[in-house]
DNA sequence: AACTATTTATAAGA
DNA sequence: TTCTTATAAATAGTT
């Protein structure tokens, strides 16, 4: 339909096949907005340029989602459907690493274990025993660290005391050198805190 | 574009309607397949008569759903993706809800344990030796109940004794009664079986 | 983007 | 539905 009549093949030059192209996707969508009308009939169009850009034609009696819906329906084709699936069955999956994750909790706390076989419930024991006894051995070291603190403390304090009867022995004899100041200050300055810490948070 | 011109406007006369449109379906999707061929481009088209049957035509060089993955990317409107959304934010708190789940688990079993303070250690400690208490409450439980079923066993076991003994008694007097029959049968059956799947399994 | 000769689509009729 | 055909509409090539 035109000064000549065309194959059906792609259009070599590029121009008239973006002049073309701009044409017949007008003539598309205006046959999509008449069939519409004329005759009850629910269209969607989607068409992508070979540049990229997009057109698209609904018609205002349903939309695009409720017509991709009943495309599922009708064709038995899925579309987001299998993606949806997919989540699902991980959240499936998920939730059930989460249920049996609950139980051994449940277990290690000494609930829920009236089902358990005497067997499981001595390695339900063992496990416990062995957290008690990793436990145990932190908090130890946890102490051991605190005794050393302490005696660092000591040391310093007596530091103190020496470096100010020294100073007051110094300034009592009117200080003839002074050159000299003793540096008093805490060798950990944040200690305390540090400590403190590992008891409250 | 016929014998006569007419309005766009609904088709009345039901028959015409159909006819008319299953000749303009059927040019639109003429004409869809022609400007995916003449001029490169991506075509989808789903059409639905007022009778609910569908037609549908998608380019060969993509399939519905990248075409409709693109309409997403291109006219920002959600399609699926809010609904993959709300499952993709479930997923994401329960995973959340896991990791604390595993967590509090090796925390239980004594591990990674170096970055808790004494506080939190202590609770630790004191869950665990809970936990411990009520595991071995239960094994005692289980053991008070192997005894109790052992007393009935050696119960059982005397009474068969006694009734093969008195039975053997009865042979000897050459039976004149007859009517009078032993019933030597354990009254729990499966006892044994009981016990040894709270040991095994 | 407009024009227009021609092809194509299709309304009405059978 | 399908075929026919007169006519409307679309559009290829040109300006």
């Amino acid at each position: 339909m035109g000064r000549g009549k065309i194959e059906i093949k792609r259009i070599e030059n590029a121009n008239n096949r973006v002049v073309t192209f701009s044409k017949r996707r007008n003539g598309l969508v205006k046959k999509a907005k008449e069939i519409t009308v004329l005759c009850d009939a629910k269209v969607a169009l989607i068409v992508f340029a070979s540049n990229g850009k997009m057109t698209d034609y609904c018609c205002p009696s349903m939309d695009l989602g409720a017509m991709l819906d009943q495309y599922q329906k009708l064709s038995g084709k899925k579309l987001w459907d299998a993606k949806h699936e997919n989540l699902s069955n991980e959240i499936d999956m998920i939730k059930k690493e989460n249920d049996s994750l609950q139980l051994e909790l449940r277990h290690l706390k000494g609930e829920d274990i009236q089902s358990l076989n005497l067997k499981n419930l001595m390695a339900v024991e063992h496990a416990i025993e062995h957290g008690l006894d990793k436990v145990r051995d932190h908090q130890a070291c946890i102490h051991s660290y605190t005794l050393e603190e302490n005696r660092q403390l000591s040391f310093q304090l007596q530091q103190q005391e020496m470096a100010i009867a020294s100073n007051a022995r110094g300034m009592m004899m009117r200080d003839q050198e002074g050159q000299f100041e003793y540096r008093v200050q805490p060798i950990q300055p944040n200690l305390q805190e540090k400590i403190m810490s590992l008891v409250i948070d």
